[in-house]
DNA sequence: AGCCATTTTAAACATGCGTTTCAATTTAAT
DNA sequence: ATTAAATTGAAACGCATGTTTAAAATGGCT
């Protein structure tokens, strides 16, 4: 028998779906509830308003990601010697786990991390910080053993251009994956974006500073 | 004598710095009008839509920018042993020339880059690569000129990865010195950020491939 | 000065948005 | 079966948006 879908995972499912494509703002509720096939006003019913909507389609992710990561993270750290690529393939394993959530879960979620920082909604900032900002202080402790010589305000700054490049690829994929295919003949599979990420990831935390 | 200042300058004024402060879509004719101290309808009776504005915005550093990157990117070529380092420098001179066009011209200018990639709007896609593609084919040559081990396809994607950390830099930039700010208690200025771009950037292109 | 094209103004228009309301319906417990 | 609670449904509210209209004002030219 099959489980019965209810009216908020319906609505969750539709939410994400339009989000990952066309952002948070851009997205309204009569086209998820639409999509969802369900009364417009069951979005407010069940999570009170568009901002506690887009939290919850975040936090499913977040909450199986972060935990993962840390682990990973404090695996790495109790080595002696860790390098820059051993810290972001620190990610590989739990970004595939979100496939476990949603079958495209990895791509799904690095779409709505690129849109969530696009428009700087400051209350999904600071739900990130507030619920897991334990993560982030270990991704840069882990950061920090592998590269010893960066001072921190260097790593600060790294970071966040690695965080850049990551979901900037993300959110213009299909686009750049369109291009890549006409101009190259290549088709790349979303999954495979990553496996030419992490390398110019690495190399530019590895650069030696100005 | 002062030169008087037109309606359509205001306007161009006004909506630039609330373009690069929230964004084209988040920005509203009517905060427009308001800041330029001009009617409403003006702007539709200057530029015909909101859409033809953005473009002027653009237009007026991409006509700048353009030319004078294609004129460093082809003498650059002329040499014989270039570095990826040495492409991205190319970048310096015609963007800090954007100041002349207004004081904070490079600042502005990359910011409503970051903008216009975030929000997929097709018209300024085409309107570049109709305008200035040959540009990027300089960019490009110019880079596989420095890697030539690097395939095409992996340059293509490593040089969007590059946009993606400029343009999301920048975007999220005051956001981001502020927390550097307080966290490290060193005030960075927005020109200052591209010195440390710039190393990881070249640093990411020149990564081994995986 | 008088005229005509250009520009500015105030108001309205049409549309889409998030949210609220309240009655109808379904669900679950007694 | 009855009752109370939870959920769904259709409609409206209030507001903000880009655009259009048509009258008023302005500026240059003969």
């Amino acid at each position: 028998m099959a489980k019965r879908v209810t009216t908020k995972e319906k609505i969750l499912n539709a939410a994400e779906a339009l989000f990952a494509e066309h952002g948070f703002e851009q997205t309204s509720l009569r086209q998820i509830t639409a999509d969802a096939d369900v009364n417009l006003a069951s979005v407010n019913y069940h999570f009170g308003s568009k901002k506690a909507l887009i939290q919850a389609v975040m936090a499913r992710y977040l909450e199986v990601l972060m935990p993962a990561l840390e682990q990973e993270l404090v695996a790495l750290q109790a080595r002696n010697k860790i390098s820059t690529r051993d810290v972001f393939d620190c990610f590989r394993k739990p970004l595939a786990q979100l496939r476990e959530v949603r079958k495209h879960g990895p791509t799904l979620f690095l779409s709505l991390l690129g849109f969530a920082y696009a428009e700087i909604q400051g209350h999904l900032r600071r739900y990130t910080m507030d619920h897991f900002g334990h993560v982030i202080e270990h991704l840069l402790a882990a950061l920090h053993q592998a590269n010893p010589q960066l001072s921190p305000v260097d790593m600060f700054w790294r970071l966040h251009f690695v965080l850049g490049a990551t979901v900037f690829a993300q959110v213009s994929g299909p686009a750049l994956r369109e291009i890549a295919a006409a101009d190259f003949g290549e088709t790349i599979a979303a999954d495979q974006m990553i496996d030419r990420l992490i390398p110019f990831l690495a190399g530019g935390v590895d650069a030696s500073a100005a």
